[in-house]
DNA sequence: TTGTATGCGTTATCAA
DNA sequence: TTGATAACGCATACAA
């Protein structure tokens, strides 16, 4: 008996599988391997899930939202037990389009679902922290502020901007529509905002950019037009990585843990894998404002 | 018949694969997630793989070489049907410790293998792209010029410090071995090797980074001395990222295609899974110097 | 407590 | 060509 299983017996998980129904596997849609952010969120996740026993597949969906939907039916078919779905889109309703109609537990990071959906959630509170950072620049005296984000289908671009109109509420002003520009999570989106930013009749003296990736298009077109950050503009973005710690001038941030997004949502699902009856909870995660030189006071004058 | 497959029926693969044997899954162990690098070598492997109809079963060991074994363990136990292996450690020997002993292929990321292995490698000449950089840096007459890597038991670090030596000899010179520090390859070891290199007696005009992780400790350490980057001192790292791309002064890289490691090392997977008779191939990569600012000419004296 | 049979959903084999 | 049957390796239910 247990002598046998010193000639070094391992059970087969695929059998065991076929036989109770549960693979002991979680699948994981991701619509961008290539931004950082969501490295981290799938490392937090690896870690929990492999610590409760789960194995993790992982599709990378490359923002297409066809591939979200085959990608999940690719799941279902190799019966996995639940599903994290971290998409580029948000559907074109009020929640995610790639939910499925199974009956598994299913996790979405960073998205909003639709309303009664029997999904979990996790998400940040971008208000809070764009509102504080706002405010911070409104008290340095900008009052030219712009800010660039992605498309308004995405939750955290709408609330991102919400923390951003809020604290010029806050302070009885008003931002400038024209200030703002919605479009698209790519670095190019954020290159030729800044282009047409900066050639409008008033131009920003402080951007505020709603997203990782398109900083990169900001910070190049900055480079471009010889503006240096912090003095000839001011400048604050999204989360915080090698770039933004490590720019001169260090570059003020809205940060957030992602990791624990990605070791929180696999809390959740643990959970309602381990107990199918347990409510459906939804976790929001605070964010804060880093402030560093890139946000200084505007020019002198105008 | 075709009838009832209009009725939604889909084969359950758990069962396939318990008939079959063939679970048309991937096990890719990485190191460190939280490498930006590695990430676009999952992607590319990723997608090369879901192309190929299969699975990519992902787990992080977080370079600790026993979770390594344990992970390849489950991978077996799951009964994938390949692995691909991305460590942090190369093992105290030759190769790679974590070699399953089992007969399903196995294909080696950017790592050395045991002499005789079955194990197939994807790998990059770092030699040709350093001795290029640090020629380019001689030509400048720099002249010390200090190399800070990982530990000497990873090939990359080992061909890495052999271009940089190649290019001395190519010169008719020799490099100063007190300006060579090899050890981690975490960014605190970046940091302590700068500080160390700058309070000697023969400070480095210019210093090569040879590795991507630890160029956040040097950067660090330079913003703390007050050094400026290529008008104080020289610098050139590793890999094409957000940071080197867009940091002022530009830094000079050694670029790879990670994506393509990823991608390729897929397709040998792929081709060994379908033709097992096969021959084990390995192939080598090319890297590239991209000269940027951060590699100017050593301050007037010295 | 220990042992034996059945079925999970496939695919493959063999008979018709 | 078509249809019934066995087996993959487990876990479970039932019998001893």
């Amino acid at each position: 008996m247990s002598a046998a299983k010193e000639l070094g017996y391992e059970p087969d998980l695929i059998a065991r599988s076929l036989r109770t129904g549960t693979s002991k596997t979680v699948g994981f849609l991701v619509a961008d391997l290539a931004n950082p952010i969501f490295a981290e969120v799938i490392r937090g996740a690896e870690d929990r899930l492999r610590a409760g026993g789960y194995g993790l597949l992982l599709t990378n969906s490359e923002g297409d939202p066809a591939l979200d939907e085959e990608n999940v039916h690719l799941f279902l078919r190799r019966r996995v037990d639940g599903i994290m779905l971290l998409t580029a889109h948000n559907g074109d309703g009020d929640g995610i389009d790639a939910l499925p109609s199974a009956s598994l537990p299913v996790i979405v990071l960073d998205r909003s679902v639709p309303r009664g959906s029997r999904a979990s959630t996790v998400y940040f509170d971008y208000a809070g922290g764009f509102r504080t950072a706002v405010r911070h620049l409104l008290d340095l005296q900008h009052r030219a502020i712009a800010f660039i984000s992605g498309p308004e289908s995405l939750r955290p671009v709408r609330d991102r901007l919400d923390g951003f109109r809020q604290a010029f509420h806050d302070a009885g002003l008003e931002p400038d529509p024209k200030l703002i520009r919605l479009g698209s999570l790519a670095p190019g989106f954020g290159a030729t905002s800044t282009r047409e930013l900066l050639d409008a009749p008033v131009a920003p003296t402080a951007i505020v950019v709603g997203a990782n990736r398109p900083l990169t298009g900001v910070l190049e077109t900055l480079h471009e037009r010889g503006l240096r950050v912090g003095t000839d503009i001011a400048l604050v973005s999204c989360d915080e990585v090698d770039l933004t710690r490590l720019f001169r001038p260090a570059i003020s941030v809205v940060a957030r843990d992602t990791n624990a997004m990605g070791r929180i949502a696999a809390e959740l699902l643990i959970d309602r894998l381990t107990d199918p009856t347990g409510p459906v909870r939804s976790v929001v995660l605070p964010t804060w404002f880093i402030p560093r030189e890139s946000s200084a006071s505007p020019p002198a004058q105008v």
